[in-house]
DNA sequence: CTTTTATTGATAAATATTTATCTATTTAAC
DNA sequence: GTTAAATAGATAAATATTTATCAATAAAAG
């Protein structure tokens, strides 16, 4: 069966789980860049650190085109560097949320995200006592207001916190507007025409696995 | 290399990404369940609303014990039943949260985890203006309680929702105290002993996937 | 009652991902 | 300057996961 078209094929040719691996380098590198720096480190190193193989460090490094020096390592900048670029977390998106509610609020303040790149420059809801407030220096505008936002600022990324119920009808009013990706928190499957790429979030597929592991791990003692 | 030992072995003959398509079936069932009830449902049908393969499906089922009718499908109340039992979601796990800031007030306002068998009984945190105040109905005490709470009440799961930097303390007061599972919110790799589960949940992985298909996107057009 | 069809369940093939091995390189020590 | 050791990079093997095929079954239609 053929399953993909030539773009999404293009898109693949790195797969998933190295893509989910590089923030974890990203983020250990950074942190011993801030707290102990040193010029150079070696697969094997990182490997350790994180509980992981030295080949797959390397393996996943070798995508972003980072280059190290046998005997010494990876010069550490050049690594975060690498990573940033390759990821395009280099330079800034801008984004726009959906839902101002208590995981929404909870992204709006999450200072995290500028290091990845992201910018989320406003929130929209329906709620009338939320309209018009801030929230961590974010304006809340009303959700009618989105098609047109969209439009006029060209922002490509919807992060979507709202409810289950309104995920779908949100979702096609970003996708007509002009959005090219969501990021979906909401607890259901949305669907979205061919090119829009959604990312969904499902803190139940994480609970899923720590329930499991959990549950093993109890009746086997 | 000799790389897991028998219990590993054992937890791992469920492939991960099985258990963490698990709750997506769920959720769809039980939705379509509410809306728009009947008593059998084919695999052909789930992989079309969810986007996804028939014969996927078919395998994911079948690791949960389900039963399906040949010409028929499955019955949608055993579906439901069979993923509930199978991960454990059944009877109501009881955990700790630690760390009531942005993203832990939001976790304890989720109403989702009751449906994942999941309930927050107690927060903890440093902050004195947060020790003994109410985040939607849940007591926030001071951390320092927490060793003591976790032995007198065998709580088994501990959800990390503190800051980077306090992270791996927090993670070694609760394993020595008897936590078996953390579920870890904070952007580091935590590290815990050999039999403890930790779930890493990282916000910067997911969105790694999302930035590098967006950037293809945008730019192969 | 027989045939057709939709569907599961089992088996097999293909693909993707991880892990291991080997080679070349470069630094550091002697 | 030569040798030894650590390490990246390339290639190959092993493993895990997904996808396809086929056979069995039960319901529905004729």
């Amino acid at each position: 069966m053929m399953k993909q078209n030539v773009v999404e094929m293009t898109v693949n040719v790195i797969p998933e789980p190295v893509l989910r691996r590089l923030p974890v380098y990203y983020q250990y590198l950074r942190k011993i860049n801030l707290d102990a720096p040193k010029e150079y480190i070696s697969c094997a190193r990182i490997a350790e650190e994180l509980n992981t193989l030295a080949i797959q460090v390397r393996k996943d490094m070798a995508v972003t085109g980072a280059q190290g020096r046998p005997r010494v390592g990876y010069k550490v900048i050049e690594l975060i560097k690498a990573i940033e670029i390759f990821l395009g977390w280099n330079n800034a998106s801008e984004a726009y949320l959906i839902g101002a509610g208590n995981l929404g609020s909870a992204l709006l303040g999450y200072q995290g995200f500028k290091d990845y790149g992201l910018n989320i420059i406003a929130a929209f809801d329906v709620s009338a006592d939320k309209i018009g407030s801030e929230i961590y220096g974010k304006k809340v505008l009303s959700v009618k207001k989105l098609p047109d936002m969209i439009k006029r600022t060209g922002v490509k990324i919807g992060i979507l916190t709202a409810s289950a119920s309104c995920a779908q009808e949100l979702t096609d009013i970003m996708v007509n507007a002009g959005i090219k990706a969501i990021w979906n928190f909401a607890p259901v499957k949305i669907s979205a025409p061919e090119g829009i790429i959604v990312q969904h979030e499902n803190l139940a597929s994480s609970l899923a696995v720590l329930s499991k592991r959990l549950a093993l791990l109890l009746a086997e003692r």
